[in-house]
DNA sequence: GGTATCCAATGGTTTGACAATTAAAAGCCC
DNA sequence: GGGCTTTTAATTGTCAAACCATTGGATACC
């Protein structure tokens, strides 16, 4: 076998490097390595053009770059400029769910993903819950045994108790995704009828057994139960599964 | 309770739509919606500013922001232009590589999405491979239990390994993200030392295992040992999980 | 003290020009 | 005809200089 075979070529393809992406690459490194803090101005647009020596349109569009990755945020008006921000969960939401819709990725495909994260984040909260968030989830999943609850208060809390789990699983990357698959991805899903006693028991049944597991900080039960909860739910119609999406998330952020 | 607690506000936040916002919503809806199919030219710069009546600087925000978002790909020249193009695992994986960096998310993080994500590939794998991928696994781990395999064609193999894993299982979302945890998130990760012929043979032993399970289509064992092997090599000082990151994918794409 | 107005700094937008890039097409030589 | 060099046209890249729109504090007024 020749040593050539399969390495690299001698040269990388070479791309020009364009004046507005060298502009937002420096200032997207100094971003992510936290020289620039969050919350912090930029230079203004005019002070940009003379630091770097670009023109104001090259200057604006590395800007709009960042801005589309959720790294800074621009407003106009004295006391506005070009602040630094660090990219949430709904830009990731609303990433993911492009990588989705682009390629028309079958709903299948995010119920598996979902199905799979959100068995992990019981499990980890079940390890790394406080008092507080315990007693937090034992509320929400009370308030969803009333049953005079109208149907947008019970997805309401129906939604705020798995973002709970969530908070308490304490990793932000997979309860972003999570946030993803639940939030970003059906953009236009009909808000299909689902108001049957019968399922609204189950899911608070279900919901009951999985904070016991994440009481006792049995990780492995909290995990197996929600599977359950989450591919039960898919099978009798969607129904939790889709009704949240329609929503809007529960607190601030 | 007043009917008013808690409820939407009387007028959401009025956000002035800026016209480099409202012609990339425009162009963006239209390729999502595949309405513009993948590969297809969008007019040119000159052409959108006749048909938006926008300026040109205008028109070129709105195409860097879908250039950022994956959606079209422009290029200078005759012959060159905006043509609209799918985000792929790669601009996943920098856009989660971004999340993770701007938040300083500890490595645990990652580790437990990365830990999450594979075993569950590993399950839709032995649900969903084909004879060929099977005999690819195979054929793959076979040549992994090379001793005088080099270091680099190690790593390369083993990449090669889990990445068809990812293919069998046909999700190309849960693909993307186990991509993304190992591509994405570790820019400046040194490339520590391991050749250690114990902890090779302790892999193949690993995979062997995983490759029996997907063989008989048993998604459970195929799970349950991926975990097993992904969480041991975790506790081997990350040989594994880290030293894949410096590599190239294995393929074209 | 409250209200209305002004004002200055910022991003938003337009216009028009020229440079750089690219790959096909044409020309040229053999 | 075959293999080069050169030309050429369409495209994005870049610059410059204005003016508009927005914002919220500062100021003036009552």
């Amino acid at each position: 076998m020749e040593q050539t075979a399969r390495r690299k070529p001698i040269v990388e393809r070479v791309s020009v490097q364009k004046s507005y992406d060298v502009l937002a690459g420096q200032l997207r490194d100094r971003i992510l390595t936290g020289e620039i803090a969050v919350g912090t101005r930029l230079p203004s647009e005019r002070e940009l053009v003379e630091l770097s020596g670009l023109s104001r349109g090259s200057v604006r569009e590395a800007v709009r770059m960042l801005e589309v990755e959720g790294l800074v945020q621009s407003r106009p008006g004295r006391y506005g400029g070009i602040v630094v921000t660090q990219p949430d969960k709904k830009s990731m939401a609303r990433f993911v769910g492009q990588f989705v819709q682009s390629r028309r990725l079958p709903l299948r495909m995010i119920q598996e993903a979902r199905e799979t994260i959100e068995p992990a984040l019981a499990r980890l909260a079940a390890e790394n819950r406080s008092e507080e968030e315990l007693a937090q989830l034992r509320a929400l999943n009370d308030a969803l045994g009333d049953p005079n609850l109208d149907r947008e208060a019970f997805a309401r809390l129906n939604l705020q108790w798995h973002s709970t789990i969530a908070v308490a699983s304490r990793n932000d990357l997979l309860s972003a995704l999570l946030y993803a698959m639940s939030h970003g991805v059906f953009a236009q899903t009909i808000d299909d009828a689902y108001d049957n006693p019968e399922i609204r028991a189950a899911v608070f049944r279900a919901h009951g057994r999985v904070v016991e597991a994440i009481a006792a900080r049995d990780g492995a039960a909290a995990q197996r139960r929600m599977e359950r909860h989450v591919v039960a739910t898919r099978a009798m119609g969607r129904d939790d599964g889709r009704s949240e999406l329609s929503l809007d998330p529960p607190g601030p952020d």
